[in-house]
DNA sequence: GGCAAATGTTAGGCTTAACGAACAATAATG
DNA sequence: CATTATTGTTCGTTAAGCCTAACATTTGCC
């Protein structure tokens, strides 16, 4: 009843599986095949007969037009991908001294060279841990998320004190900028104010007490939890 | 003058390149198309084709039905993968507690997709190894191989004592064999006796003072030295 | 509701790496 | 040394993954 090992599913299906669970992991909006190329860096076209063959082989569920989601065989893989990937940014990060922008472009094609063992070895080397460097849940091997909780900066109400949770690991770039700023996951702040036209989100950083300005692609990145 | 990094090759030329290099490091046999496509478990027909490819990019010196050697560049490509992979075997037995019998395959898929920077991040965490756990020497990061030593114990004078250096890689199911009995690099022993037509060799190992005999692939597989 | 813009699909090509079959060259043997 | 056996090469084909260009569908707007 289930089927391969994902090991036996190519680069780019293993690829698309874990971006379509990634992409509904933090919000809803449906999974279409622009959004996947562009996130891909492949075209349209491309993604398009892509996930008519894994609609073939009943991984996803698609339509022609219509948007794309996972068969339960499907997202089987695509838990296993996504533990893969963050186990070994938490590797790269806790046992070879990388800094947390620096992980996701290696996991990114280790991911698909890695055997189960090794990733069994792996957990166990880093005593099974429960978050990668974004402080994003690491799967179990038997496919339960850790339940991600909190909200995008953007939408915690203003006046509260909260930790942030994760910080999305989309974009190295912004990730080096926060490290500037003295934000990461475990980081305690208030939120000031959100000026709603400006699209600016006001922060009080806990400790050096400093305020920080921070854009919409900016405070969507960041997810926090009351304290 | 040193062209492109390893890294741009494809895995088959990668492949095809430390197979080259490899071949060359134990014995003078020349290496043919012949040898490679056993080796790597493809037809001869790709391999004639993937040579020509890569004579084409001035990576191996060939001549149609002749025998096949690196170029410079090319020599410099090989010994930048053999490092990899024996880094990498390193990687899997000391850190994460493999057999030596269990790492050939999985170093041999990693090596194609780990970065320059993660190997040198390796070389650090293991403490800069100069042996991979079979013992084959593990190249320096500018492309000195650490010279081997020693001589194939069915080559090796009866009544010696020697000191195994090396175990050749190729067989997990002999290396498993090895473990039983006791040998692995830096075992001590006794050569007793080559049986030429038998083509058996008896050895006495130190400690436990056990007499075994090795046949021909087996003694051909342990390199040794006198101590 | 109709039309234009945005989005998705199809068709046709390219490249890489594999294969088998047919052929060429070299090596081994009587 | 002639013939056969072995080894290597060429060529046509296939399957992935990607591309562009042409076409189809859906969506959003007046
Ligand atoms: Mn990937
Ligand atoms: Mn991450
Ligand atoms: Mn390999
Ligand atoms: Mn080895």
């Amino acid at each position: 009843m289930d089927g391969m090992p994902v090991s036996d599913l190519s680069s780019a299906a293993q690829d698309y599986l874990k971006l379509i669970w990634s992409a509904t992991e933090w919000s809803a909006t449906p999974v279409t095949v622009g959004v996947m190329a562009e996130r891909l860096g492949v075209r349209p076209s491309t993604v398009s007969d892509g996930i008519k063959k894994l609609a073939r082989q009943g991984l996803v569920a698609h339509a022609p037009y219509g948007s794309i989601e996972l068969t339960d065989e499907g997202r089987e893989h695509a838990v296993a991908m996504v533990r893969r990937h963050r186990l070994l940014e938490t590797f790269l990060v806790d046992v070879l001294g990388y800094g947390w922008d620096e992980v996701h472009d290696e996991a990114e094609v280790l991911e698909h060279a890695v055997s189960d063992k090794l990733i069994g070895r792996l957990d166990r080397k880093l005593g099974h841990p429960t978050r990668d460097p974004h402080g994003d849940p690491i799967p179990t091997p038997d496919g339960k998320p850790h339940l991600p909780e909190g909200t995008q900066l953007s939408a915690a109400a203003a006046g509260g004190t909260v930790a942030i949770t994760r910080i999305s690991d989309a974009d190295p770039q912004m990730l080096r900028y926060f490290t500037q700023l003295g934000l990461a996951p475990d980081t305690r702040l208030t939120v000031r104010e959100h000026r709603p036209y400006a699209d600016v989100t006001t922060i009080r950083l806990h400790g050096p007490d400093r305020d920080i300005d921070l854009g919409a692609s900016a405070s969507d990145a960041i997810w926090v939890v009351a304290v």
